[in-house]
DNA sequence: TCTGGGGTCCTAGGACCC
DNA sequence: TCTGGGGTCCTAGGACCC
């Protein structure tokens, strides 16, 4: 039998500043954009659970949650204290596992089927593991356990925070019958909205679904979803993972229509993304430039160009893309420059990739 | 209420080649 | 004169996740 955990740490950019501001700790306390006196634009990153109190979460409009509590705490972002504080969690949890992925900043799925023989052994093991990340980190977290990916991450969502929560493979299917269509991994607003229309309510009445009435609606992710649904995930603890894209994007402070504003913000992006190109000794072959006006309506441009690393070709094919594409009638809200077709600058081609 | 910034994966049509 | 099937690349957009 495969034992699958997901480790989430919980809340954690709040719970990093806590390290370096004990003071926060007994305080409603945000991490996110500044809410400038309910004026700011961008959104909550994460509280912290006395914060989450007032009806605040985090994907909340910064505005609105300064309006629920204007004296909780703000804080502003720190992205490499963030990613200096992952790396130390990602390095003891790895020490644990048979196999290993990290899937964003704050969360890691391990394979321990080795390690751990059974689900009781595995729940030791798990506590084992919160415990050695909170001592050598100072950081919470919240493990999941499971057969497959798909079930530790739902049963690490159950146990939060600061919880160990196993699921059974036998378990599956009753512990999802009552959730919602979007506590489902994969399933988001659209998705709901379609499947409430075709009648369906909860993941229990999905996972008894008609597979034909699904895949005419949703082609072969009607199918996979149906399987979610029923405890079922295929997918393998992914060891060797590759970034495929590179971007940076930002919000003007107030929306414009003036070119040369928005061309040195192009220009200040692509120096940031070439920075990072550079830095991880990547070369990329595709340019796509983000466009989102005022009435949120959003554009992509790409194009494809000659494989580079170059800051210039960069700048000059994104502005180009936005000179031509954009429309300037319209008020700008938000730029994007992202690079993507990466391979590693000197050494080992890309996989599938010919030398000619 | 008024909506960020970092990503991934999937689909689909058209160009182009054999 | 009319028309195939397979394959890859390019571009755009949608949905989702953290």
């Amino acid at each position: 039998m495969q034992i699958i955990m997901l480790i989430d740490m919980d809340y954690f950019f709040v719970a990093c500043e806590e390290l370096r501001h004990p003071e926060v700790k007994d305080k409603p306390t945000i991490v996110g954009f500044d809410p400038k006196h309910g004026e700011g634009r961008g959104v909550v990153m994460t509280c912290n659970y006395l914060a989450r109190k007032f009806g605040i979460k985090s994907g909340m409009p910064i505005s609105q949650a300064y309006r629920l509590k204007p004296d909780a705490v703000y804080l502003p972002l720190d992205y490499d204290f963030y990613e200096e504080k992952s790396r130390e969690v990602m390095k003891v949890v790895k020490a644990f596992a048979d196999r290993f992925e990290q899937v964003s900043v704050d969360e890691a799925f391990i394979d321990v089927s080795k390690k751990a023989k059974g689900y009781d052994e595995a729940i030791g093991y798990a506590k084992t593991i919160k415990d050695e990340v909170k001592e050598k980190t100072g950081l919470p977290c919240s493990i999941g356990i499971s057969t497959n990916k798909l079930m530790a991450k739902m049963a690490c969502e159950a146990g939060k925070p600061d919880g160990v929560k196993l699921v059974k493979e036998e378990e599956a299917k009753e512990f999802l019958k009552s959730k919602e269509l979007d506590d489902l991994y994969g399933i988001g607003k659209k998705t709901k909205e379609k499947l409430e229309a075709m009648g369906y309510r909860t993941v229990g009445d999905l996972a008894k679904a008609n597979t034909m009435e699904l895949m005419e609606k949703f082609g072969s992710f009607g199918v996979e979803i149906r399987k979610y649904a029923n405890g079922m995930d295929e997918s393998k603890v992914e060891e060797n993972y590759e970034v495929k894209s590179i971007g940076r994007e930002t919000t003007f402070e107030k929306d414009t229509t003036d070119t040369q504003t928005i061309i040195n913000a192009i220009k200040r992006l692509s120096a940031e993304v070439i920075d990072e190109v550079k830095s991880a000794g990547l070369t990329f072959k595709v340019v796509t430039v983000k466009l989102r006006y005022g009435d949120f309506t959003e554009r992509l441009k790409s194009r494809s160009i000659r494989r580079s690393d170059d800051p210039d070709d960069l700048i000059s094919n994104s502005v180009d893309l936005y000179l031509r594409y954009s429309n300037k009638a319209k008020l700008m809200r938000k730029i994007g420059v992202r690079v993507s077709d990466l391979t590693k600058a000197r050494g080992q081609k890309k996989i599938g990739e010919f030398t000619r």
